[in-house]
DNA sequence: GATGTTATTGTCCCTTACAC
DNA sequence: GTGTAAGGGACAATAACATC
């Protein structure tokens, strides 16, 4: 178990690392209401995360790990507390090291809680469950709408590999008005636009503006780097497991794109969101696995490759049913995220009053 | 020797720059 | 328009040293 299997107040078990037996310490075997803490990386914004085990678990931690048990203590209030912006804070200040940040066990050990009587324990730790229960749920709730986009994708247009609705094939070349790149302007943190990069685009295919920098375009160039609502955006250059990232620009604020993305706007027969959802498809993600060209660790896909890929040619009548129930499920998931924004809140609400001793 | 702490090295992702 | 070398930042893996 190292800091890579902590992940946001869980434990992914997906992937250990093994050592002998013979040395292996019992007493380093995980147990139910253990706190695993990073203790030992070359973040600043990682050190101090934790999980809670919730059950045994048959693997012990490493050396840049620490675990803290509960004793006299409610275990589940302990975990919430651990979770605290007033927890966090603390282990900012008392971090110490030059390039890799640690933390002792002093540290921990002087980390003060308030400890009201057991009742009182167990009254905060219920409330703060239920709190998380919710958040936990609207979570849970925006990952079924993406699982929920695929399956309609599959019952409308099939597997691309078996096209059991006979649809015709043929390039993406077909379907496109025009094929562009980015500019090769430097990023910077002031400009006229904001400047969409590779970042910008997530793995699942969706748009990510919480990083954004920004660049000066004249006037006559814009039109060349300018994005519109509903371009599709793909990210030509990147590591092989990432080259490929293919999104929808859905903002209407004005911004650019680098020279590492290709704008692709579509001709009358084919609708964006179809195009995404063949990209981005498990079919979509192995054909553009298997194409790019990997030389340097950077892999490639240029703009009459990504043309060459050949596609399903549905009715643009479907494509157009499809988008507009994609439409509709990001219109739940926004609603969802919102939802998930204020259950946050509260829940870092009462977090805060528990820690002060003012929520029971 | 076991455990705890700190430092070095490696890898991946992303950006920049530039050659063709 | 295209490909890729080079390098930085973030983080993880490993090694070395210190202390119990």
């Amino acid at each position: 178990m190292r800091s890579n299997n902590i992940k946001k107040a869980s434990i992914d078990l997906d992937d250990l690392v093994y050592v002998k037996a013979n040395k292996v310490n019992k007493k380093q075997f995980l147990l139910k209401g253990d706190i695993l803490i990073t203790a030992s990386t070359g973040s600043i914004k990682i050190i101090g995360k934790n999980a809670f085990c919730e059950e045994n678990i048959n693997a012990s931690f490493g050396a840049f790990c620490k675990v803290v048990r509960a004793k006299n203590v409610h275990s589940s209030y302990l975990k919430h507390l651990f979770q605290s912006p007033q927890y966090f804070s603390y282990i900012q200040n008392v971090v110490n090291g030059s390039n890799i940040n640690n933390i002792k066990n002093e540290h921990i050990n002087n980390f003060k809680i308030p400890l009201p009587s057991p009742e009182i324990q167990n009254k905060i730790a219920q409330i703060l469950d239920d709190a998380a229960a919710l958040r936990n749920k609207t979570e849970l709730l925006i990952k079924e709408y993406d699982v929920l986009a695929q399956s309609i994708f599959l019952d409308m247009f099939g597997d691309p590999v078996t096209n059991k609705f006979r649809f015709p094939k043929g390039t993406i070349r077909d379907l496109v008005k025009e094929a562009k790149y980015g500019t090769s302007e430097k990023a910077g943190d002031e400009g006229q636009y904001q400047y969409l990069r590779m970042n910008n685009l997530t793995y699942a295919g969706y748009m990510d503006y919480s990083s954004m920098k920004y660049v000066n375009i004249p006037d006559k160039d814009l039109h060349k780097y300018l994005v519109e609502k509903g371009d599709l955006l793909f990210n030509r250059t990147n590591s092989k497991d990432l080259v490929g990232k293919t999104s929808i620009f859905d903002s209407s604020e004005p911004m650019v794109i680098a020279g590492y993305l290709i704008r692709v706007r579509f001709n009358q027969k084919a609708n964006p969101f179809f195009v995404r959802a063949y990209l981005n498809s498990k079919y979509g993600k192995l054909v553009l696995r298997n194409m790019c060209k990997s030389i340097v660790g950077m892999a490639n896909i240029n703009a009459q490759e990504l043309q060459n890929i050949m596609i399903l040619h549905p009715p643009i009548e479907l494509q157009n049913q499809f988008a507009e129930k994609i439409a509709l499920i990001e219109k739940q998931k926004e609603l969802a995220k919102q939802e998930l924004k204020e259950s946050e809140d509260l829940f870092n609400c009462l977090l805060q009053k528990a820690f002060k001793g003012e929520l029971v």
